[in-house]
DNA sequence: GTAGGGTTAG
């Protein structure tokens, strides 16, 4: 290497943007060294691997090369590997077999199959397996070890095993690639069998090990292997917090994260987007106020995924404001994810002419919008009532941007026309789906019939479910609920002694509230703890309180005769989001605003009841249920009573 | 002059 190619090199790895690459070309070509092959290959290979969105300007490099070498090729194919269009690292793979077939390498096949695995395409994975095999280059360790993970990420085990059997020394990492492959197949056992005859283990592996068992829910296992790995490393720590996020563990995450900081790691940002979902999940804002500042502090705002994790967290608190704020003062890239995020919490406090607005710029910002941002957009116009609008976006969708509705969108639709209670075109809709339709579509319909009471409709849309899903004990509930809400009493206690028949149990409602930065979690109908009698003495003086200043009529007292307490609880009379707020109006300060979150859809009574709290007691309640926010002000909704 | 395995967001 001479010395004008050093300084060119060593300029290069400071070049951060494409403008500032091309600076350095254009340096180059005034010092004769464009015609250098090693300046030209690297020039590339930064532009391809280390620039973001600079691949495009690679891919020119490559077809406007004097001589492209098998280095250029393999920096192209590389980096289009990593990129959102996988499929054009296999077409540089084509054109180079054209064009200089000859000097295929591992270097090629270990590129090419990365992208084959991260498409999951079986098919073109294997015709690479076919082109290293005629190559001999199978069993070279870099080659076989991609060969197993391509085929670990289709989940052909056997495939993995039997590239694994031919590498003639495999070393740790290829262990480590058939680990992962036992693990994408769900088979513990034979993960076990792999970990137990590897002849050494570093740090991935256990990592292996425990991301494994966390995923197929075996905590107890994962915990083993946590405690009895010899090291442990921020990804260990990250992993299980992940892990217990993703099953709903909570507060066993806020511990971890606690505890990662007692032992003096300091939280990466993946264990901090861990614990801000779970915060969001939960809604934990205040802790979640604590993990901003930290973000700030440490310098992580450059990270998109963290600062998507907020997003999404103030948005589920109610905070769309801040949600807002995180968004427009992101230093880093806006990924389409960061976009659809925001236009989720805009969506979910029924903001939908933001939403819409949103999506515009998203557009204008050079942004193609996916499937996931069509699910967003159409999840804001049933959630604002938007219903021209949203068939609208609909048909565009597919016949403007090619992209073809999937099972997700069609549920939109569904809940589009069902929450306006357009219901009859709902089921036509459903009844003409070019895809059979799933439970989910099924129970959304479900889920409009009973707020709009047709009970007609459920009886037929509860028939089609049970075909489908027969033990889904909600679906028994809700149908329950409907017949009580119409006073079909006996239909109702029917429905009730079905379920005993099946052997089904409800999953209970529970809602969580924030007191002192502790989540406070109540059920309905167990009273045991002190912090629950405690809710119940507030509520009955809070309900008594309404009756008497703010005019309140039970939704379903007056024909609640004849009935057993089990229907009467889940019809109406202490659903968990009352004791909540009783709990908050009895333990929060003055002035304090109420926040409350809901596995399940909030009822009309309950609805009611927060709305006049919020008159009654001046208090601003915010309560996500499963489905949206409600915002309760003076009286009213945010929510417009659309939910 | 280029690589392979372990944890992130809608």
């Amino acid at each position: 290497m001479n010395r004008a190619e050093q300084l060119c090199f060593s300029l290069l790895s400071s070049c951060k943007s494409l403008r500032s690459l091309q600076q350095l070309q254009a340096h180059a070509t005034k010092s004769a060294l464009d015609s250098d092959q090693l300046v030209a290959g690297k020039l590339l290979l930064h532009c391809a691997v280390h620039i973001s969105g600079a691949i495009d300007y690679a891919r020119r490099l490559l077809l406007h090369a004097p001589n492209p070498d098998a280095f250029m090729y393999n920096a192209l194919i590389r980096g289009f590997s990593d990129s959102d269009t996988p499929q054009n690292s296999i077409s540089t793979f084509s054109l180079m077999l054209k064009n200089l077939g000859s000097q295929i390498d591992s270097f090629t096949l270990a590129f090419s199959l990365k992208s084959a695995a991260n498409m999951r395409c079986l098919q073109t994975g294997t015709q690479l397996h076919c082109q290293a095999l005629m190559r001999g280059l199978d069993t070279h360790i870099f080659v076989g070890t991609t060969l197993i993970s391509m085929y670990a990420e289709c989940v052909c085990v056997g495939s993995a095993r039997k590239v694994f059997d031919e590498i003639p020394n495999p070393n740790i990492v290829t262990w480590n690639a058939l680990l992962t492959a036992f693990f994408r197949r769900g088979d513990v056992e034979g993960a076990e069998r792999v970990f137990g005859s590897m002849p050494a283990k570093s740090l991935a592996s256990y990592n292996l090990m425990l991301g494994g068992y966390v995923k197929l829910g075996e905590f107890g296992l994962a915990r083993d292997v946590f405690d009895e790995m010899p090291l442990k490393d921020e990804i260990s720590w990250s992993t299980m917090i992940v892990g217990l996020v993703q099953y709903g563990c909570f507060d066993e995450a806020f511990l971890y994260f606690r505890r990662l900081h007692e032992v003096g790691m300091r939280p990466n940002e993946v264990s901090l987007t861990g614990v801000l979902s779970a915060c969001a999940q939960a809604g934990a804002v205040e802790f979640a106020k604590i993990l901003h500042g930290f973000v700030e502090k440490v310098g992580l705002v450059w990270i998109t995924p963290v600062n998507n994790a907020l997003m999404d967290t103030y948005s589920k608190c109610g905070s769309v404001d801040m949600a807002r704020l995180v968004f427009e003062r992101m230093p880093g890239k806006k990924s389409i994810v960061s976009w659809t995020t925001l236009i989720v919490g805009l969506a979910m406090q029924g903001y939908g002419e933001e939403a819409l607005a949103l999506f515009d710029e998203m557009e204008e910002s050079g942004l193609r919008p996916d499937g996931v941002a069509f699910v967003a957009i159409l999840y804001a116009c049933s959630h604002a009532g938007l219903v021209e609008k949203g068939s609208e976006i609909f048909e565009t969708m597919s016949k403007v941007y090619g992209i073809k509705p999937e099972i997700e969108h069609y549920g939109c639709m569904v809940d589009l026309y069902g929450r306006a209670g357009q219901l009859l075109k709902a089921y036509d809709f459903v009844t003409q789906m070019p895809i059979p339709p799933n439970d989910v579509i099924w129970r959304t319909l479900l889920g409009a019939c009973s707020f709009h009471g047709n009970v007609e409709l459920a009886e037929q849309v509860k028939r089609s479910l049970s075909e489908l899903d027969p033990s889904n004990s909600s679906d028994h509930v809700l149908l329950s609920n409907i017949y009580a809400f119409a006073g079909k009493w006996k239909d109702a206690a029917t429905v009730r002694r079905s379920m005993v028949e099946l052997k089904l149990t409800k999953t209970p409602g529970w809602s969580m509230i924030e007191v002192d930065k502790i989540m406070y979690t109540f059920i309905a109908g167990v009273k045991q703890d002190d912090m629950t009698m405690e809710a119940y003495k507030k509520l009955t003086e809070i309900m008594s309180k309404l009756k008497v200043e703010g005019g309140y009529i039970p939704e379903v007292d007056n024909v609640l005769h004849d009935v057993e307490e089990e229907e009467k609880e889940d019809a109406v009379v202490a659903h968990s989001e009352k004791l909540a707020v009783a709990f908050g109006i009895a333990r929060l300060a003055r002035g304090s605003n109420v926040r409350i979150v809901k596995n399940l859809r909030v009822c009309k009574d309950c609805h009611n009841v927060m709305k006049l709290i919020s008159k009654v007691y001046k208090l601003e309640i915010r309560l996500r249920d499963r489905s949206r926010f409600h915002s309760f002000k003076n009286g009213s909704c945010s929510c417009r009573d659309y939910w």
